[in-house]
DNA sequence: GATGAATGAGGTTTCATTCAT
DNA sequence: AATGAATGAAACCTCATTCAT
């Protein structure tokens, strides 16, 4: 028995899916590196990068600020992976709806359905990304930013992928370029998440997906 | 003679658009707030709000740092009167152009020209608007506070007014509310601006307004 | 009269010598600047540099905080200004004793006696230079030592001039590079200097010049 | 069989000289103390005791922290107790190299020889010991504490005791008292020795001791 | 009215040291 | 006995704001 065999041990998933072992201590890193996180991020999105100091995170998360420092180079550091693990969810979760439908227009409905669906699960987060609610934050690093933006852009080329294949098989004409159709449908879905999120009640995410997307199938001139 | 009686007297448009009298002491004051705010903008737009320090403004506009706080009570304040006059200013120049075409079509033409067209002569306020959110799945009004989104919003109902008509006359059909197709078309228009500048080779703006107008008039389903 | 004809004038020396009007403005930050270096010299001359706080500097001069950093741009900055200033008025009235003899043996001694009272009436200098009094603290900055360096080897200089001379007028035997007797003489005061540092008792400064002087001129060896 | 018994026994040398037994258990603690040292030699010497932290000298010395306070009790600990041990290994060799001259003229030769030579192989520890204080006016002595002063002194009783016996047998003149003779050699020699230190081409530390030992023995003065 | 010197709370980060494992 | 994760005091420095001149 060696040394390690003592420690018991998880799987978790990691960037490749693989699954990798983790030791108990790993385990255990990985967990307070989560509660630093999630302390993190309910304050980061409560009040906005530069409205929540380093102690606070600290205070919130139970642990030493020297601690913090231990799993974080620093506060940017500290939120770049906040924000980078949850649009990997995010992006993860939707790419993963789009690819159980086989048709382009069941892939859109996918994509839409599933868009709302973790947007309105994560408000939290996606105040924290676009707006610092204080109104008066921003630029808090280019590095952050433009990570955040190439995925962004990254991401809509697979929407994109749909339009593509579905102008191909002649289901959709070609109104404009696919990548430009992906980036028109991305921003109709938003405006429809953004009503709901200043208005809930009054302008809800549509349960039917067909809704948003008769606006891109249909056009609006009569007949 | 008092003080006041020396002093002759201008005209200036200000909120309501009627005519007011001003001093020239307080033509002078209202010369000297320009200054504050065009130095104050061309830092934060460049920075942004929390990498700008007062000292900075007093220093770029020249005046002493007491002096800006004669004008407005402290940096928020600064900030929020330079976004909403500028937003004042973008609105205006839309609002007329919108104004200036008898049938919706045409209105929604000259909207999405003219927004266009001063948006790109504006990339440093929209950047100063967009904060980080630019370019990431977002709209004009994230990122800011909650006075330039209800002004955001109430000029959105413009646009759906030209909506409503259109569907009373049955010119559109009724895919959604007037405010929906609003807020969606709005989207849609940003969504070709954050393309150019992300990549103003490659995407550029479209100098007809019908290439945009497309997607919500015909649609994309094929005949 | 001019806007500036109120404030009264006073003169100082600086650089160059010549006298310089300083508004009272100017004096009174003269008088403040001096205050914080009082106070800074106090501290590191008794502790060391890195056992001193910009807090505890700034408590002792009666000034906030952010007013030191208004005069110095940084802790480094300010033990720089202070040691570099002081080295000028130590070296200054040696110089000036120096010049004050005609015949290159008086000239040393005047060296050697001035050397000696200014470094007993600035033991703490001595101390912040030298010896940051714990024992354990340096390399505080390459920059204020070399600089400091740099002006010690010039000042040399001066010293080895008069060897040099000396020298050619056949009154020294050239037993060495006039440098490096220069180097060597200087130690030599030192080395009493700093026995009496250690014990003032017992190893007092010589009042006569000539005790240390011996030493280079006649030699040890017996007739 | 008890823990003891199976440990084999060397000898080392300690303070008083006497040779005394170490189990093989301390022989390796020894060992790992040695290493420790070693470590934060190299490291303080280089960016100076302040700029080292506990970690890496643990780290260097491939060590846990922990490990490193069990042997001692703190920072300033370890750094004396470097010091001190090298300091001691200096004074041997120079020592050792002065009893193997018969006269007076012959020890203050290998003196001067031997100090060079120990000096110039060691010069990462002279930095370490001069600390900032190096080639400013000043002897190795400076910027040390205590203990290591006090060594110091008591070694120039070594040479101050061959000026005595020189002066008793009348072979020097007395032109000062022993123990001041002998700070003023050592500082001549530290003169020399900062000279190479600071140019080492253009001044290099004499081969031959009586270079140095001239400027005691003849003076300066010409016949 | 205008100025800008002075303020000091509060920010991020480091690092010597402890102690449970 | 050895480890190294955790601690948190304390360091340096910035900057929004005030108020005496």
């Amino acid at each position: 028995m060696t040394s390690h065999s003592r420690e018991s041990v998880v799987y978790a998933r990691v960037r490749g899916m693989e699954k990798v072992k983790l030791t108990r201590r790993q385990k255990e890193k990985q967990r307070q590196r989560g509660e630093i996180l999630g302390a993190a991020f309910e304050l980061f999105s409560e009040k906005g990068f530069h409205n929540v100091s380093m102690h606070e995170i600290a205070e919130k998360a139970e642990f030493a600020i020297g601690t913090i420092y231990k799993f974080f180079q620093n506060k940017e550091d500290l939120y770049k992976a906040l924000v980078l693990e949850k649009c990997d969810m995010f992006e993860q979760s939707i790419l993963e709806s789009i690819a159980e439908a086989d048709d382009e227009i069941g892939k859109l409905r996918n994509y839409i359905r599933t868009k709302g669906e973790r947007f309105r699960a994560n408000v939290r987060f996606i105040r924290l990304l676009f707006a610092e609610s204080r109104g008066v934050s921003f630029n808090i690093n280019a590095g952050v930013d433009e990570e955040v933006r190439r995925r962004y852009y990254r991401f809509l080329e697979s929407i994109a992928s749909i339009f593509e294949s579905g102008i191909r098989k002649k289901i959709f004409r070609r109104l404009a370029s696919p990548y430009r159709l992906a980036v028109a449908l991305d921003s109709v879905v938003d405006s429809f998440l953004l009503l709901w999120l200043e208005w809930p009640e009054s302008h809800p995410y549509p349960e039917d997906p067909d809704v948003i997307l008769e606006i891109f199938l249909r056009g609006l001139i009569e007949a």
